[in-house]
DNA sequence: CATGAATGAGCCTTCATTCAT
DNA sequence: AATGAATGAAGGCTCATTCAT
């Protein structure tokens, strides 16, 4: 039952009803919630799914690989492929924003109104999920063998950045997630600075 | 009225209310139809505007820069900036995916079911919007002494993409945007490789 | 599986779930139809053990008492100390009203409109019920002598009245539900009693 | 747009959908919540307007009345006819218990699990309502010249009871309110009046 | 005897939108 | 230029009930 994830993926947590999703598998309504307690903790389920398939593939990359470039390489495949063509769960990852599921009606929450501090406990969940996650691409960057004066962090955000937001203009037929990751590492890898001047 | 850029840069499109609007700024919702004749209506006014000024922001810096690496580097200072922390119009564009937009009961539109080819105008306006725009980055990569085996497109989309994903994890009070909009650069300029091994 | 009368007088019919009752015995809602054909059965069922239950009492504290106004005395300790504090069973007949169980969808059926004369076979169940063991109470209350300008149909309902509403204002802990029947009586014997004997 | 008082008082709250009292005057579902924020405020409203109407009554018939008994029975002439004939949002503080408000969904909640302590706020506000109003025959029967060994209070909720229940068994075209108030106080005050005087 | 899964009608509520004033 | 009142289509969710196993 769980291909909720294809919609959720495909028009985002707020655009897919609880309907659609019922239709999807020939049942109605109602029956959903006999499965799931509500449409948020489907959304979570979906989610949590997500993050373990792409978790495990990339560790699976990860572990064929030898050399520090070599392991961001694969992880960056793996990621790219599970997040623009392998998987509905990951690509869910990827679309819906945690604070999607903040329940509409619990605007102004009494408080001192410092919404990152008492956050939702529904979108925190799936930002735990997604860092838990991303702490893979933190140890993958933090072992590259990097000039002095290169900070990880920044290279890091730039990489995930650039392949979480191919969801926005990849389609299929072109270029493969494969070759995309490929370049974008390979790019970073590199000078692309072919000498001449600069600024 | 236009602050409603506000409310959609920070919750989306389809969490906003037109009500929430109106409220903000001490109107009800009727009245909002006085000055836009649709949510989609005023959320394109909204994301015309961003596009507009990030675009005179970017041509702004990039007029005042010599040599192409510069130049680039000073259109993505412009951009971050923007889309981080100056502007909210500008934020929306990001925030906003444009199927955000399609009616949610057009659904299963009869037809061929290329999504491409009959898809939805609002949703096309606000890509051709955007595309609009990126065809300044387009240029400014393509501008590039790059070497002969490295593709543009990738390099252009990898450092958007970076930098569009920003929103997802940028908090005020770190580091500025535009030194992360510099390091981004610097970090594909130049070789990360410090030189050892590799594979 | 009857422990349900615990539901139904604490929180009502229509706000008792077929699946609270199931819970509260650890079944799953489908199981309770096994043993009744509805939730209306079961209430009927709750209903007339309630009955049964209370009739039981009240006639075996009347056998035991001796002369109008001692047996009318029993009686009501019998009842009040039912309806408070003895039995959920008993409870359910003050709790619930007949017209609770009419189907909600059977509204504005066709025909004359008379609600009196075409009513609902459920709720008309029910009120027979209540009636047949209210009989008790008509007949205890015109073997009272009586001044002969005093009308027993009066009394009767007033003291009934004052005995069911106790439930929304009796909580355990002060006086007892026998202490309070009694004063009842007390208070509408004295000068009612014609003279002649008593207890 | 209160006639939604009629069906609160004669199905009850939780019988009574929010589509019933639209459709009652002629309007959608949604239309309700532009008045109200929702069903239970419309409840809470007409509750209000019981209380408030029901109090007006019965102060304007007890100035008019002389004498401690006069007082009570006028003050029961106005409550009953209130309660069973002249105003449907009078007849909605009997038929409705106040723990028919409590969300339906809010059981278990966390906490030593005492309802009565911490017992919901709206069903807390019902009940305010009406013991404010209570306090009114409260006053009336303590005035009352009662023998030293009869105490008011069981007296006070023998009558109020008495005819709260009424709307149990109460069909119009039988004898009126009024003379059914007036039984009920006739037939306590013979033999509570200790001696001395009366109306 | 009981469960797991599903149904379908209905519920309260939301929300973009309309329109006379 | 704005409001007040309503609309109507959904939306998430509940619940009595069914039924094959």
């Amino acid at each position: 039952m769980d291909a909720a994830a294809e919609l959720f993926s495909r028009r985002g947590y707020r655009a897919t009803t609880v309907r659609d999703i019922a239709a999807a598998v020939g049942m109605l309504p109602g029956s959903v919630y006999y499965h799931f307690p509500s449409k948020v903790a489907l959304l979570l389920a979906v989610y949590e799914e997500g993050v373990r398939r792409v978790t495990r593939r990339v560790d699976e990359a990860v572990a064929q690989a030898e050399g520090p470039w070599a392991r961001l390489e694969a992880a960056c495949v793996a990621h790219l492929g599970a997040v623009l063509e392998r998987s509905d769960y990951a690509r869910v990852m990827i679309r819906v924003w945690p604070d999607d599921v903040d329940a509409p009606g619990d605007r102004d929450a009494p408080g001192d109104g410092d919404a990152r501090t008492d956050g939702n406990a529904r979108a925190g969940r799936l930002v735990a999920l997604r860092d838990g996650y991303e702490a893979r691409f933190r140890a993958l960057v933090d072992a590259l063998p990097l000039p002095p004066d290169c900070a990880a962090t920044p290279l890091r955000l730039l990489l995930l950045g650039g392949m979480n937001w191919a969801q926005a203009w990849y389609r299929p037929g072109g270029e493969t997630p494969a070759d995309i990751a490929r370049a974008f590492v390979r790019d970073l890898r590199r000078g692309l600075d072919s000498g001449a001047d600069g600024s």
